[in-house]
DNA sequence: AACCGTTATACTTAATTAAGTATAACGAAA
DNA sequence: TTTCGTTATACTTAATTAAGTATAACGGTT
């Protein structure tokens, strides 16, 4: 027996979660969308997808992008972006630290 | 923006969560999985095969059947569906209370 | 001008999940 | 023995979500 869960804001459908905090760290180390989406195996159309719909949710940009040029062009975080995935970040390390403490409390001995 | 999470135990796919929680609960009150599931809409076919799921998950039984008689019969909760109720129900509020604190802690100022 | 690796976007297809339909056994009570 | 409201279970259908395919614009570099 384990423990799962998911976290994630929320405006009119999911607005932010651990899939594009992961997702956006990759494109911030990359400089691209595609590098990054191909880095966890997941297609370009779906990581671009997920991206646009995460903007129109929370109602501003994450990514700035750059089409063409001798290495086709590439994709970097927001000032707006950053500052979402710092406290999301601590948000989410502090929460797993929180369930799995009451986690163990109610269910150590194994169910 | 608000905060959205879903929390549950695992064993070769989900196992427990609030769902199940309240369904129980309100089987415990009628004495009926039936009655219980049309009260929250829940066909009692869909109903039945969630706790067979569950019941295969955990590896003990969760409700004690009583098939025919005057009443039709009824399902009632057994000794480890309550202990595991109580320990579920500790668990699952006082992490709602950890997690809306984090929050609030990083989010208070809406984004 | 041709090439290349990006971003952009519509459209289609597949996979998974949820929901619904249909039957039947049970057993006390009338 | 008929009725009634349960539990039990297989089978089908719908809905939702995820994944894939196809096409095009862009603009440095060669």
């Amino acid at each position: 027996m384990k423990l799962c869960y998911k976290i994630w804001l929320d405006n009119n459908g999911k607005a932010f979660g651990e899939g594009p905090y992961d997702l956006l760290k990759r494109v911030d180390r990359l400089g691209s969308l595609s590098k990054a989406a191909r880095e966890i195996n997941m297609s370009y159309n779906q990581a671009w997808k997920l991206i646009n719909m995460l903007e129109k949710r929370l109602g501003f940009k994450l990514l700035q992008r750059e089409v063409g040029g001798s290495q086709g062009g590439g994709s970097f975080l927001t000032e707006e972006a950053r500052e979402l995935m710092d406290k999301y970040g601590k948000f989410s390390r502090e929460s797993e630290e929180a369930l799995n403490k009451l986690y163990q409390k109610y269910f150590l001995n194994d169910i």
